[in-house]
DNA sequence: TCCGTTTGTTAGGATACACTAACAAAATAA
DNA sequence: TTATTTTGTTAGTGTATCCTAACAAACGGA
Protein backbone atom coordinates (compact mmCIF):
# COMPACT_ATOMS: atom_id res chain seq x y z
CA UNK A 1 0.00 0.00 0.00
CA UNK A 2 2.93 2.51 0.55
CA UNK A 3 3.84 1.94 -3.12
CA UNK A 4 0.71 3.23 -4.07
CA UNK A 5 0.51 6.71 -2.23
CA UNK A 6 4.51 7.02 -3.15
CA UNK A 7 3.29 6.35 -6.79
CA UNK A 8 0.73 8.54 -6.47
CA UNK A 9 1.87 11.29 -4.90
CA UNK A 10 4.77 11.07 -7.57
CA UNK A 11 2.23 11.54 -10.22
CA UNK A 12 0.45 14.45 -8.63
CA UNK A 13 3.60 16.67 -8.88
CA UNK A 14 2.97 19.78 -10.01
CA UNK A 15 -0.63 19.53 -9.32
CA UNK A 16 -1.89 16.98 -12.09
CA UNK A 17 -4.66 15.16 -11.76
CA UNK A 18 -3.69 11.07 -11.05
CA UNK A 19 -5.73 8.29 -12.69
CA UNK A 20 -6.14 4.83 -11.93
CA UNK A 21 -4.60 3.81 -15.49
CA UNK A 22 -1.49 5.80 -14.87
CA UNK A 23 -0.85 4.80 -11.31
CA UNK A 24 -1.30 1.24 -13.16
CA UNK A 25 1.67 1.99 -15.38
CA UNK A 26 3.70 3.27 -12.87
CA UNK A 27 3.66 0.46 -10.27
CA UNK A 28 3.26 -2.14 -13.06
CA UNK A 29 0.25 -3.76 -11.90
CA UNK A 30 -2.82 -4.15 -13.46
CA UNK A 31 -5.98 -1.61 -12.81
CA UNK A 32 -8.19 -4.01 -10.72
CA UNK A 33 -5.50 -4.13 -8.44
CA UNK A 34 -5.40 -0.22 -8.39
CA UNK A 35 -8.95 -0.12 -8.02
CA UNK A 36 -8.95 -2.22 -5.29
CA UNK A 37 -6.32 -0.79 -3.36
CA UNK A 38 -7.67 2.52 -3.94
CA UNK A 39 -10.88 1.81 -2.44
CA UNK A 40 -8.83 0.07 0.90
CA UNK A 41 -6.91 3.31 1.19
CA UNK A 42 -9.77 5.14 1.01
CA UNK A 43 -10.83 3.24 3.73
CA UNK A 44 -8.42 4.28 5.66
CA UNK A 45 -8.85 8.13 4.67
CA UNK A 46 -5.49 8.30 2.84
CA UNK A 47 -6.69 9.14 -0.50
CA UNK A 48 -9.97 10.58 -1.97
CA UNK A 49 -11.68 9.12 -4.82
CA UNK A 50 -14.67 8.54 -6.25
CA UNK A 51 -16.03 6.25 -9.28
CA UNK A 52 -14.60 6.89 -12.33
CA UNK A 53 -12.79 10.17 -11.06
CA UNK A 54 -9.50 11.38 -10.23
CA UNK A 55 -6.99 10.27 -7.50
CA UNK A 56 -5.90 12.69 -4.23
CA UNK A 57 -4.33 11.82 -1.44
CA UNK A 58 -5.86 13.26 2.00
CA UNK A 59 -3.25 15.24 4.01
CA UNK A 60 -2.34 11.99 5.96
CA UNK A 61 -2.16 10.04 3.10
CA UNK A 62 0.33 12.90 1.57
CA UNK A 63 2.30 12.62 4.79
CA UNK A 64 3.40 8.76 4.33
CA UNK A 65 3.93 9.31 1.06
CA UNK A 66 6.50 11.63 1.63
CA UNK A 67 8.19 9.77 3.90
CA UNK A 68 7.77 6.64 2.28
CA UNK A 69 10.07 8.81 -0.50
CA UNK A 70 12.31 10.04 1.95
CA UNK A 71 12.86 6.55 2.82
CA UNK A 72 13.79 5.45 -1.03
CA UNK A 73 15.96 8.45 -1.50
CA UNK A 74 18.16 8.16 1.31
CA UNK A 75 18.65 4.50 0.15
CA UNK A 76 19.22 5.30 -3.16
CA UNK A 77 21.95 7.58 -1.81
CA UNK A 78 23.46 5.81 0.01
CA UNK A 79 23.38 2.25 -2.64
CA UNK A 80 24.39 4.68 -5.40
CA UNK A 81 26.84 7.10 -3.90
CA UNK A 82 28.47 5.43 -1.50
CA UNK A 83 28.18 1.59 -2.50
CA UNK A 84 28.35 2.68 -6.03
CA UNK A 85 25.65 0.02 -7.06
CA UNK A 86 24.71 1.07 -10.65
CA UNK A 87 21.54 3.49 -10.41
CA UNK A 88 18.91 1.21 -11.56
CA UNK A 89 20.18 -1.19 -9.52
CA UNK A 90 20.00 0.99 -6.32
CA UNK A 91 16.31 1.96 -6.97
CA UNK A 92 15.49 -1.47 -7.10
CA UNK A 93 16.95 -2.19 -4.19
CA UNK A 94 15.55 0.73 -2.48
CA UNK A 95 12.01 -0.40 -3.78
CA UNK A 96 12.12 -3.51 -1.96
CA UNK A 97 14.30 -2.12 0.87
CA UNK A 98 12.20 1.15 1.69
CA UNK A 99 9.63 -0.85 3.31
CA UNK A 100 11.83 -3.20 5.71
CA UNK A 101 13.83 -0.39 7.26
CA UNK A 102 12.63 1.08 10.68
CA UNK A 103 12.14 4.86 11.25
CA UNK A 104 15.42 4.89 13.61
CA UNK A 105 17.92 3.16 11.23
CA UNK A 106 16.73 5.62 8.68
CA UNK A 107 17.22 7.96 10.64
CA UNK A 108 20.76 6.73 11.48
CA UNK A 109 21.53 6.38 7.84
CA UNK A 110 20.12 9.62 6.41
CA UNK A 111 22.78 11.62 8.88
CA UNK A 112 25.56 8.93 7.39
CA UNK A 113 25.12 9.61 3.87
CA UNK A 114 24.95 13.67 4.72
CA UNK A 115 28.14 12.72 6.73
CA UNK A 116 30.18 10.97 3.85
CA UNK A 117 29.25 13.01 1.47
CA UNK A 118 29.18 16.34 2.96
CA UNK A 119 31.29 16.79 6.34
CA UNK A 120 33.49 18.57 6.09
CA UNK A 121 32.88 19.32 2.78
CA UNK A 122 32.93 16.88 -0.37
CA UNK A 123 32.93 12.93 -0.75
CA UNK A 124 36.10 12.12 1.35
CA UNK A 125 39.12 10.91 0.14
CA UNK A 126 38.36 7.15 1.96
CA UNK A 127 35.59 6.37 -0.32
CA UNK A 128 37.75 6.72 -3.21
CA UNK A 129 39.69 4.27 -1.49
CA UNK A 130 36.90 2.06 -1.19
CA UNK A 131 36.34 2.13 -4.60
CA UNK A 132 39.50 1.23 -5.46
CA UNK A 133 39.51 -1.78 -2.95
CA UNK A 134 36.59 -2.45 -4.14
CA UNK A 135 37.61 -3.08 -7.97
CA UNK A 136 41.04 -4.60 -6.94
CA UNK A 137 40.48 -6.40 -3.38
CA UNK A 138 43.85 -4.42 -2.47
CA UNK A 139 44.03 -0.98 -1.57
CA UNK A 140 45.42 1.15 -3.48
CA UNK A 141 49.51 2.16 -3.57
CA UNK A 142 48.96 5.53 -1.18
CA UNK A 143 47.17 3.36 1.55
CA UNK A 144 49.87 0.85 0.90
CA UNK A 145 52.76 3.11 1.29
CA UNK A 146 51.23 5.07 3.92
CA UNK A 147 51.11 1.44 5.99
CA UNK A 148 54.45 0.36 5.40
CA UNK A 149 55.20 3.68 6.47
CA UNK A 150 53.82 3.81 9.54
CA UNK A 151 55.81 0.42 10.39
CA UNK B 1 10.47 -19.75 3.79
CA UNK B 2 14.24 -18.50 3.71
CA UNK B 3 13.77 -17.69 6.92
CA UNK B 4 12.76 -21.39 7.57
CA UNK B 5 16.02 -22.37 5.72
CA UNK B 6 18.13 -20.05 7.84
CA UNK B 7 16.40 -20.71 11.69
CA UNK B 8 16.88 -24.94 10.74
CA UNK B 9 20.23 -23.68 9.66
CA UNK B 10 21.39 -22.40 13.27
CA UNK B 11 19.27 -24.90 15.41
CA UNK B 12 21.39 -27.50 13.90
CA UNK B 13 24.90 -25.58 14.81
CA UNK B 14 27.17 -28.33 16.30
CA UNK B 15 25.58 -32.05 14.99
CA UNK B 16 22.21 -31.19 16.65
CA UNK B 17 18.81 -32.39 16.18
CA UNK B 18 15.96 -29.78 14.86
CA UNK B 19 12.20 -30.42 15.83
CA UNK B 20 9.23 -28.29 14.89
CA UNK B 21 8.66 -26.89 18.28
CA UNK B 22 12.22 -25.46 18.47
CA UNK B 23 11.37 -23.76 14.64
CA UNK B 24 8.26 -22.52 15.91
CA UNK B 25 9.66 -20.67 18.89
CA UNK B 26 12.33 -19.38 17.20
CA UNK B 27 10.46 -17.68 14.36
CA UNK B 28 7.69 -17.01 16.75
CA UNK B 29 5.24 -18.66 14.38
CA UNK B 30 2.47 -21.18 15.50
CA UNK B 31 3.54 -25.28 14.91
CA UNK B 32 1.21 -25.72 11.98
CA UNK B 33 2.99 -23.03 9.92
CA UNK B 34 6.08 -24.59 10.51
CA UNK B 35 4.57 -28.49 9.32
CA UNK B 36 2.91 -26.04 5.82
CA UNK B 37 6.61 -24.75 5.80
CA UNK B 38 8.41 -27.80 5.62
CA UNK B 39 6.10 -29.67 3.27
CA UNK B 40 6.59 -27.05 1.40
CA UNK B 41 10.43 -27.27 1.39
CA UNK B 42 10.31 -30.85 1.49
CA UNK B 43 8.71 -30.63 -2.22
CA UNK B 44 11.46 -28.52 -2.97
CA UNK B 45 14.17 -30.98 -2.21
CA UNK B 46 15.54 -27.87 0.55
CA UNK B 47 14.86 -29.72 3.57
CA UNK B 48 14.26 -33.59 4.42
CA UNK B 49 11.25 -34.23 7.06
CA UNK B 50 9.06 -37.31 7.37
CA UNK B 51 6.03 -37.06 9.53
CA UNK B 52 6.45 -36.88 12.90
CA UNK B 53 10.39 -37.10 12.34
CA UNK B 54 13.43 -34.47 12.66
CA UNK B 55 14.44 -32.01 10.29
CA UNK B 56 17.37 -31.85 8.39
CA UNK B 57 18.35 -29.42 5.56
CA UNK B 58 19.60 -30.77 2.38
CA UNK B 59 22.61 -29.68 0.81
CA UNK B 60 21.01 -27.67 -1.33
CA UNK B 61 19.30 -26.07 1.61
CA UNK B 62 22.26 -25.71 3.65
CA UNK B 63 24.03 -23.45 1.20
CA UNK B 64 20.61 -21.43 0.49
CA UNK B 65 20.81 -20.90 4.73
CA UNK B 66 24.18 -20.22 4.52
CA UNK B 67 23.69 -17.60 2.02
CA UNK B 68 20.57 -16.03 4.02
CA UNK B 69 22.95 -16.11 6.78
CA UNK B 70 25.50 -14.26 5.69
CA UNK B 71 23.14 -11.71 4.41
CA UNK B 72 21.54 -10.99 7.84
CA UNK B 73 25.39 -11.06 9.82
CA UNK B 74 26.37 -8.51 6.50
CA UNK B 75 23.39 -6.26 7.35
CA UNK B 76 23.79 -6.52 11.27
CA UNK B 77 27.71 -5.70 11.06
CA UNK B 78 26.75 -2.49 9.21
CA UNK B 79 23.50 -1.50 10.93
CA UNK B 80 25.18 -1.96 14.88
CA UNK B 81 28.98 -0.82 14.00
CA UNK B 82 29.16 1.43 11.47
CA UNK B 83 25.34 2.63 11.98
CA UNK B 84 25.36 2.33 15.60
CA UNK B 85 21.88 1.04 15.59
CA UNK B 86 21.08 -0.40 19.22
CA UNK B 87 21.95 -4.48 18.71
CA UNK B 88 18.28 -5.49 19.18
CA UNK B 89 17.12 -3.06 16.70
CA UNK B 90 20.26 -3.79 14.28
CA UNK B 91 18.84 -7.44 14.10
CA UNK B 92 15.38 -6.90 13.77
CA UNK B 93 16.25 -4.75 11.03
CA UNK B 94 18.68 -7.14 9.40
CA UNK B 95 15.77 -9.55 9.41
CA UNK B 96 13.64 -7.73 7.29
CA UNK B 97 16.24 -6.36 5.40
CA UNK B 98 17.68 -10.01 4.58
CA UNK B 99 15.20 -10.47 1.48
CA UNK B 100 15.59 -7.00 0.03
CA UNK B 101 19.03 -7.11 -0.96
CA UNK B 102 20.21 -8.13 -4.11
CA UNK B 103 23.51 -10.59 -4.32
CA UNK B 104 25.55 -7.34 -6.24
CA UNK B 105 24.59 -4.71 -3.65
CA UNK B 106 24.68 -7.66 -0.71
CA UNK B 107 28.54 -7.98 -1.50
CA UNK B 108 29.64 -4.44 -2.22
CA UNK B 109 27.82 -3.88 1.81
CA UNK B 110 30.09 -6.95 2.98
CA UNK B 111 33.30 -5.04 0.92
CA UNK B 112 32.10 -1.94 2.56
CA UNK B 113 31.75 -3.04 5.57
CA UNK B 114 35.03 -4.95 5.49
CA UNK B 115 36.84 -2.03 4.57
CA UNK B 116 35.61 0.46 6.97
CA UNK B 117 35.92 -1.50 10.14
CA UNK B 118 39.32 -3.34 9.03
CA UNK B 119 40.93 -0.96 6.71
CA UNK B 120 43.98 -0.50 7.02
CA UNK B 121 43.57 -1.17 10.48
CA UNK B 122 40.40 -0.88 13.05
CA UNK B 123 38.27 1.44 12.88
CA UNK B 124 38.80 4.63 11.14
CA UNK B 125 38.88 8.28 12.88
CA UNK B 126 36.29 9.71 10.94
CA UNK B 127 33.55 6.76 12.17
CA UNK B 128 33.54 8.06 15.51
CA UNK B 129 33.18 11.72 13.78
CA UNK B 130 29.67 10.13 12.49
CA UNK B 131 29.05 9.31 15.62
CA UNK B 132 29.57 12.76 17.60
CA UNK B 133 28.28 14.18 13.83
CA UNK B 134 24.86 11.68 15.53
CA UNK B 135 25.03 12.54 19.11
CA UNK B 136 25.50 16.82 18.76
CA UNK B 137 24.11 17.02 15.07
CA UNK B 138 27.60 19.47 14.45
CA UNK B 139 30.94 17.86 14.09
CA UNK B 140 33.64 17.64 16.95
CA UNK B 141 36.28 20.47 17.60
CA UNK B 142 39.08 18.88 15.74
CA UNK B 143 37.16 18.64 12.51
CA UNK B 144 36.08 21.88 12.88
CA UNK B 145 39.17 23.23 13.99
CA UNK B 146 41.12 21.33 10.73
CA UNK B 147 38.47 22.81 8.76
CA UNK B 148 39.09 26.45 10.18
CA UNK B 149 43.19 25.91 9.71
CA UNK B 150 42.62 24.52 5.94
CA UNK B 151 40.91 27.90 5.43
C1' DT C 1 1.80 -51.53 30.04
C1' DC C 2 -1.26 -47.88 29.99
C1' DC C 3 -2.29 -43.02 30.73
C1' DG C 4 -1.17 -38.29 30.65
C1' DT C 5 1.82 -34.85 28.54
C1' DT C 6 4.30 -33.25 24.82
C1' DT C 7 4.80 -32.93 20.08
C1' DG C 8 3.16 -32.84 15.41
C1' DT C 9 -0.53 -33.00 11.88
C1' DT C 10 -4.91 -32.08 9.59
C1' DA C 11 -8.76 -29.34 8.45
C1' DG C 12 -10.61 -25.16 7.73
C1' DG C 13 -10.46 -20.17 7.69
C1' DA C 14 -8.49 -15.16 7.47
C1' DT C 15 -5.73 -11.55 5.24
C1' DA C 16 -2.97 -9.40 1.80
C1' DC C 17 -1.80 -9.16 -2.54
C1' DA C 18 -1.91 -10.23 -7.36
C1' DC C 19 -4.46 -11.81 -11.71
C1' DT C 20 -8.17 -12.60 -15.80
C1' DA C 21 -12.63 -12.07 -17.92
C1' DA C 22 -16.49 -9.55 -18.51
C1' DC C 23 -19.00 -5.52 -18.11
C1' DA C 24 -20.05 -0.41 -17.45
C1' DA C 25 -19.08 4.36 -17.81
C1' DA C 26 -16.86 8.12 -19.94
C1' DA C 27 -14.54 10.26 -23.60
C1' DT C 28 -13.71 10.81 -28.42
C1' DA C 29 -14.36 10.78 -33.23
C1' DA C 30 -17.18 10.38 -37.30
C1' DT D 1 -25.72 11.73 -31.94
C1' DT D 2 -24.26 7.43 -32.49
C1' DA D 3 -20.29 4.33 -32.78
C1' DT D 4 -15.78 3.26 -31.15
C1' DT D 5 -12.15 3.49 -28.00
C1' DT D 6 -10.41 4.23 -23.59
C1' DT D 7 -10.86 3.91 -18.85
C1' DG D 8 -12.45 1.91 -14.63
C1' DT D 9 -15.12 -1.52 -11.96
C1' DT D 10 -16.92 -6.01 -10.52
C1' DA D 11 -16.71 -10.80 -9.84
C1' DG D 12 -14.30 -14.61 -9.26
C1' DT D 13 -9.49 -16.96 -8.66
C1' DG D 14 -4.85 -18.05 -7.14
C1' DT D 15 -0.85 -17.95 -4.10
C1' DA D 16 1.57 -17.07 0.10
C1' DT D 17 1.36 -16.70 4.82
C1' DC D 18 -0.58 -16.78 8.96
C1' DC D 19 -4.03 -18.56 12.45
C1' DT D 20 -7.25 -21.80 15.71
C1' DA D 21 -9.43 -26.09 16.93
C1' DA D 22 -9.33 -30.74 16.97
C1' DC D 23 -7.07 -34.92 16.50
C1' DA D 24 -3.07 -38.35 16.31
C1' DA D 25 1.38 -40.07 17.37
C1' DA D 26 5.22 -40.58 20.42
C1' DC D 27 7.30 -40.40 24.86
C1' DG D 28 7.83 -41.16 29.78
C1' DG D 29 6.59 -42.13 34.35
C1' DA D 30 3.88 -44.96 37.72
Amino acid sequence: MEDYLESISMLAQGGKVVRVTQISKALGVRKPSVTSALKKLSKEELVEHERYGYVKLTDEGQKIAEDVFHRHETLRHFLGEILGVNPKMAVEDACKMEHAVSPITLERLAKFVEFVLNRPRGKPEWLKGFNYYFEHGDLPPEYTAKCLRDK
